[in-house]
DNA sequence: ATTAGCACTCTCAAGAGATGAGTGCTAAAA
DNA sequence: TTTTAGCACTCATCTCTTGAGAGTGCTAAT
């Protein structure tokens, strides 16, 4: 169990550090007024927070930096809460004052804002389609032998896909597919769809379609197709002006990586409510090594839609972007809420 | 005029600069086969070289390097024709050989390939959607004061958006207005959409429907909002690996440049047919003075439809882009062609 | 338990050669 | 007249040294 003058030291030297990005001594730490040590005793208390794990030396006759345990202990316990400053509160409400009607745009905006406020990168997961509901199917054929397969969503998202039609397929029989459609799959999950479709419906179109079985091969292939959550970013380039990215290799590892999809999924918790903090290795990435990531996730009436995360060096303003990113994944909650279920 | 001999020379110094980003002096000219000089009477030659503006050196004592004038000049007049290799040629079969259905899809993967054999940034501008023809409307209420709309082209592309539903418009409102829609304006192109609406249709509209005015003006910002094309990038990362930017800052300046979307248009000349090369400041971007941009444009039937796009450093192998960009330009025409006027 | 003092360590920046690639110019050779 | 050899000179780069500065650990005094 750490001292209270131990905890006081460990707080004050991760802040310092992550304002000036600098090795903190003991010397400089005792001009402070919160630490009211000499020097030497300060450098005593250091000596064993560096055995305990939590400070680390750059090299043997430097000041002190955070170790990721130092950067877990002071994200777990020395952080305290804090309101938002009126002036980011007035650039938040900045995205919500257009009324857009488009939640792209708004989801678009909001990882923007958030990158600017920061001045880390910000990537959101827009809504997770697989959650929504089927509102209508619709068919649209193209030519003699293909035709796109349309799906609108109860919020308002709309999926599109081209498929293959078979030869000599009549427009009453499409008609009459859509409306069995319809009535059969509206209000399912579109994760569900592809279950659903085989299971039920199928019996159904069977009865009432010639050339079922090339039909369906295409359709049910084009609309059980790859639903992935949409990422957007926020700005990427701000992340290379911070000092521990001004080594290229580094810098060129995370342009990279953010370029990389898949490996994006991986930074975030799974869904889950409230405030996630990843530090450094924990991100289980090697271009991640020094970077933490804050997530938090957003909500569309009562479900968990959404995620958000800020992507910083593991020296990071944790306690601002914790605030930041709590206030704006509950607005953003809120304006897709207004948008989705009327205002 | 320049002799053949400068020529030659001209020829061979760019080759090498461009093979080996270090200056490329006359002793080291003198050593290949294909240059019988020795190094004073290269010397000589260089001298006037770069008098007349083709060649630069970094410093005093450097050999030289081409100038944007020596580029120009190669590229305008140096650049001998080539065929792909085979090898080149087998990767971009394989970018065609899974018969992919969905357009964006082909041009996604053919952004990766083109980056990937050239090891520069890809930039893919996606089908100009105004040129498109309105093949289908169609409009779903979600709630009692929102629909979304959606215009279906006769290229399969699918255009969404939600707007607001004035209250108390019936089921059956909606639908005569969707019949008027279809019937007025199919087959116009999306940029005449607006035009077409506001002066033909209107008129059919405003005899049928109550609320006509509440209703037209979101239907009407809803259809007419931006449709921009979409860009696909491939290898954002690849440029960082060159060697002409492990400055930091030159880095830095292209990552965020290729963030704003608006700046990249203008790297793209007005789309006409052929290949087009940008040599450094010729693109009137600062960040971009040190690169080149090359850009062939692909077509669907006979018609433009959207730009492909090559940046790399100006010392980048323009031979085998050139080549390369070509052979990809038709050869994605011609899938694409295939995708949406039927096989 | 705390602090002052001191020797020691390490980084960083500036300066001094040394090296090497390359140039321009001049005079000799072709 | 054209080409080439030779030579003095320039500049970037690498390495080595040196000194300053910041910080530490340890010991002894408070």
């Amino acid at each position: 169990m750490l001292t209270n003058r131990q905890l006081l030291i460990l707080q004050v030297t991760v802040d310092d550090f992550i304002q000036t990005a600098q090795p903190v001594g003991s010397r400089q730490l005792s001009k402070k007024e919160e630490v009211p040590f000499s020097p030497a005793t300060i450098r005593n208390e250091m000596a064993d927070l560096e055995e305990l794990g939590y400070l680390e030396k750059t090299h043997t006759s430097s000041g002190r930096i955070p170790s990721e345990k130092g950067y877990r202990f002071y994200v777990d316990h020395l952080l305290t809460p804090q309101l938002a400053s009126s002036d980011d509160m007035l650039q938040i409400q900045s995205v919500f004052k257009e009324r857009m009607v488009e939640t792209e745009q708004v989801i678009q905006k909001t990882a923007m804002i958030l990158s600017e406020l920061t001045s880390y990168t910000s990537i959101l997961l827009g809504p997770d389609v697989r959650k929504h509901r089927v509102k209508r199917f619709s068919i649209v054929p193209l030519t003699s032998d293909s035709a796109v397969a349309i799906i609108i969503t109860d919020s308002g998202h709309v999926e599109n896909r081209l498929f293959e039609l078979p030869q000599g397929l009549t427009a009453s029989e499409i008609e009459k597919m859509v409306n069995i459609l319809n009535e059969q799959l509206t209000g399912v999950h579109l994760h569900e769809l592809q279950n659903v479709l085989e299971k039920e419906t199928s019996v159904l179109l069977k009865q009432h379609m010639g050339r079922y079985g090339e039909l369906m091969a295409s359709f049910g292939a084009a609309i059980s197709g790859p639903q992935e959550e949409k990422v957007f970013y926020g700005g990427k380039s701000k992340l290379l002006h911070h000092p521990e990215f001004s080594d290229l290799q580094k810098a060129r590892g995370l342009i990279t990586m953010m370029d990389q999809v898949n490996q994006i999924s991986t930074l975030f918790s799974p869904n889950q409510a409230g405030i996630h903090i990843r530090i450094g290795s924990e991100n289980n990435l090697l271009e991640m090594e020094d970077c933490s990531v804050i997530t938090a996730s957003y909500t569309i009436g009562e479900e968990q839609m959404g995620s958000i995360a800020i992507i910083g060096p593991t020296r990071m303003d944790y306690r601002r972007v914790v605030t930041l990113l709590d206030v704006m994944s509950s607005d953003l909650s809120r304006e897709l809420t207004r948008i989705l279920r009327g205002s």
